[in-house]
DNA sequence: CCGAATTGTTTTAAGCCTAAAATGTTTTGA
DNA sequence: TCAAAACATTTTAGGCTTAAAACAATTCGG
């Protein structure tokens, strides 16, 4: 229960600067939490990606962006909602264009855009591994109750907002 | 709210094997936004470490594992921590050792096991970095009162239990 | 005791990923 | 108009990561 600690530092910020480190230890062991749950799903669903269908997740990922966009994204909006570098998403493309999932052209209007498509083969690829992602990631989470589910839901609602705000503070 | 279909679903279950493509929407969206803060939070904290210490994000995580273990751990103890393949850590040591935060030495009692450990300096650097860094988890945590914390610490130590428990299911 | 499994680590091959610099294109504003 | 700024992408250099195979050492069971 923090309730001691915290009295201190009020009063102490109210006659000086806080020259106490304060104590954080509870962040950081969500902070842990949190990425321990992520990166032993994300490993779980690697894995069975490779084993049933041959498939790295960064090439699914890519493919989940543009199977919801028929009319297709440019490589600076795969950037962004995937949250990685230009250059990665370059490399990603590549290789997907090469194995047939994707196609890529350059915009009518704007010489310096790419547009990149799933073609026919790469959509129908990717549904029938999405249907099963689907099921995996149902198990993976199956003990939790709708009710859980919700509040999870609210509680990174607000993680995320607060991580973007501390996030923009630096990088304005 | 999923009582209609929930219901559905347990009528048919009654009666007969489910053949009903179950719908998984909210998991999914679940874990799209558990990856979305995941990724976030990762993605400040590795610019971070590496503007204020050029320091990279698995070195800082590998140091810190070993920070809390004086007497040193073995490889594979390191592997399974960090939930990464061994290979992976063979390299990063490798670089860590170079650099002369670490201290590798092969096990008296069994030749196959390679203890390291952090040396003086790649303990004070951890322990300068690690001040620092819990200050920027807070900070990213900001919004989330005491109670939201602990909500989501409860929460996420069910994912997890319930995400091993599934893993467990696959690859007993 | 000794061959077979097991365990711990390294190697290999391929791909993923980032930050920063470079390249080419479009927009802007004096 | 036209140079500077902004933008989209690619390239570069280096590091991270995995799965699988290879290697080395120990343990186990007959």
């Amino acid at each position: 229960m923090p309730a001691l600690s915290d009295r201190i530092h009020m009063l102490d910020s109210e006659t000086k600067a806080v020259e106490t480190p304060e104590d954080h230890a509870e962040e950081l062991r969500l902070w842990l939490r949190l990425l321990t749950c992520t990166t032993l799903i994300e490993g779980e669903v690697r894995g069975r990606l490779r084993q049933r269908f041959d498939v790295t997740l960064p090439r699914f990922d890519l493919m989940a962006q543009l199977d919801k966009a028929p009319d297709g994204m440019t490589l600076s909006d795969v950037s962004k909602r995937m949250m990685v570098s230009n250059g990665n998403v370059t490399g990603l493309v590549e290789r997907l264009v090469e194995s047939g999932h994707l196609d890529r052209r350059t915009s009518e209007t704007d010489r310096r855009v790419q547009v990149i498509r799933l073609t026919k083969l790469g959509r129908a690829e990717f549904r029938r591994m999405a249907a099963e992602h689907e099921t995996w990631i149902a198990d993976l989470f199956a003990d939790l109750t709708p009710k859980d589910v919700r509040e999870l839901m609210r509680l990174l609602a607000k993680t995320k907002a607060s991580a973007q705000k501390s996030a923009a503070r630096r990088r304005p």
